[in-house]
RNA sequence: CGGGCUGUAGCGAAGUUGGCUAUCGCGUCUGGUUUGGGACCAGAAGAUCGUGGGUUCAAGUCCCACCAGCCCGACCA
């Protein structure tokens, strides 16, 4: 990708109103622009961080049996009746259409995944069923706040899952816990994050909370540093010891999270509204056991910037960056122009993911642009670089720089980046 | 939803007890000199001062209402 290409631009400053550490870091560096509170726009480099996420939990959904598919936005107002929401929830956006038929905005999809599946699944031979979606949802919070850590649109996965019996759905609820510890170590989130006790609804005591350690987070949970697993503040009155390892509570330490993912066993409560049946071996009519499982990718995306920056910009983890490679060309020799411009088209060629800055600036913009948009490695060719026939290498979360010999870097970078 | 703060050029800001043609920096455009950590010189363009009303001889500045954004709180199955 060329830097040249891009309608993007840095900016220097952004407003003092934008006191969100992840909105200002990503608005200055162009991969998000906000539309109104809450609500932003991902801009070419960002959708590729926001995409590479997404992909990251999409595969680890279809590696436990999820079947993807996709949900509408908009959804008629009987459905949420059926299930007493309509005017429980009140984080629903509504509207009306042409003859003032009324719909909501979803905020999350039981309401439309359950009479769906009722659609399919009729006996025994049917379960168990996983179905998930990557999808933006829509929430009318109070206030909107923190960038993209709580915003009015965003970007969630969210599966849900169908079963024969409350055994099933506690082995896969294990399952999609397991599922979660590898998103998180892909996004390299896994040393943050704390399986977390949460409050559970009517059909569960309690649900898991997937917390992610940050100091602009705005929930409090309690961490046991035996086992590391953790408690949110919302539940830890009825808590004594340690549910893992029988620590008592008064050794737990107090942190600020990021919910970044959070795992509900739901029970009865939807199929029953929906009047989802099946037939067991006997003929005999049963509950279907649901359970629903979400991750916030857009949060994340916001949580990676407030954990993995520094004074001069972001440091995005190799799996997510929206590409591997920044390739900088300083100085305005013709020669050196065409000798980037061949190593370019080389990388492109071995199928690394390159963003070339081939803008006719000076090397302080670029080295500086190149800090904020925090790629993992920083390759520089310069007269200095080429008089060794070398080429400069340097990680963004290292201070180390070193010189390779331009015709060893590809296999350097092949080595580096494990491919 | 309660409380506080803010709104002036594409971006960031200044504007005193109301007073002349609304300043400054960045960015943009033209010409020239530059090129390893946000270069320099000269010139130019760019603003119904958030919106509506009011007070006044006179409003960016004072008053009222509304809108928008940020922060704290409440809320967040």
């Amino acid at each position: 990708m060329r830097q040249k290409f891009l309608f993007t631009k840095t900016r220097k400053e952004i407003g003092a109103e934008e006191k969100s550490l992840n909105a200002s870091l990503l608005i200055k560096a162009g991969f998000i622009d906000k539309l109104a509170a809450g609500v932003y726009i991902y801009l070419p480099l960002g959708l590729r961080v926001l995409r590479k996420i997404e992909d990251i939990i999409r595969e680890e959904m279809n590696r436990i049996g999820g079947q993807e598919i996709l949900m509408p936005a908009m959804t008629p107002k009987e459905i949420w009746q059926k299930t007493d929401r309509w005017d429980a929830f009140d984080a629903l956006f509504k509207f009306k259409g042409y003859d003032e038929k009324e719909y909501a905005l979803g905020a999350t999809h039981e309401e439309v995944v359950t009479p769906l599946l009722k659609k399919f699944v009729f006996s025994y031979r049917d379960l168990p069923k996983y179905v998930y979606q990557i999808q933006t949802k829509f929430r009318n919070e109070q206030r909107a706040k923190a960038g993209l850590l709580r915003g009015r649109e965003f970007s969630m996965k969210d599966l849900y899952s169908f079963h024969a019996d409350e055994k099933d759905l506690e082995n896969y609820y294990e399952m999609v816990q397991a599922a979660y510890f590898k998103i998180f170590a892909r996004l390299g989130l896994d040393k943050l994050t704390h399986l977390t006790f949460a409050s559970g609804g009517a059909f569960a005591k309690y649900s898991h909370e997937f917390q992610t350690l940050s100091e602009n987070g705005e929930d409090l949970i309690y961490i046991c540093p035996k086992c590391r697993l953790a408690y949110n503040k919302e539940i830890i009155n009825e808590i004594e010891k340690c549910h893992g390892c029988k620590l008592g509570k008064s050794e737990f330490k107090e942190a600020k999270a990021i919910e970044t993912g959070n795992i509900f066993k739901l029970g009865t409560r939807f199929s029953s509204s929906f009047e989802f049946k099946y037939v067991d071996e006997r003929g005999k009519e049963k509950d279907v056991f649901m359970g629903c499982y979400g991750i916030g990718s857009s949060r994340i995306m916001g949580s990676i910037v407030e954990v993995y920056n520094d004074k001069k910009g972001i440091l995005w983890p190799k799996t997510i960056a929206p590409c591997q490679i920044h390739l900088l060309s300083i100085g305005e020799n013709k020669a050196l122009a065409k000798k980037t411009e061949l190593l370019y088209n080389e990388l492109i060629k071995k199928g690394f993911e390159v963003l070339y800055d081939d803008r006719d600036e000076s090397a302080g913009i670029k080295l500086n642009d190149a800090d904020l948009l925090g790629l993992p490695l920083r390759l520089v060719l310069s007269e200095k670089t080429l008089k060794n026939n070398s080429i400069e290498l340097k990680s963004r979360n290292l201070d180390r720089i070193e010189l390779i010999k331009i015709d060893k870097i590809v296999k350097y970078l092949e080595d580096s980046l494990n491919k």
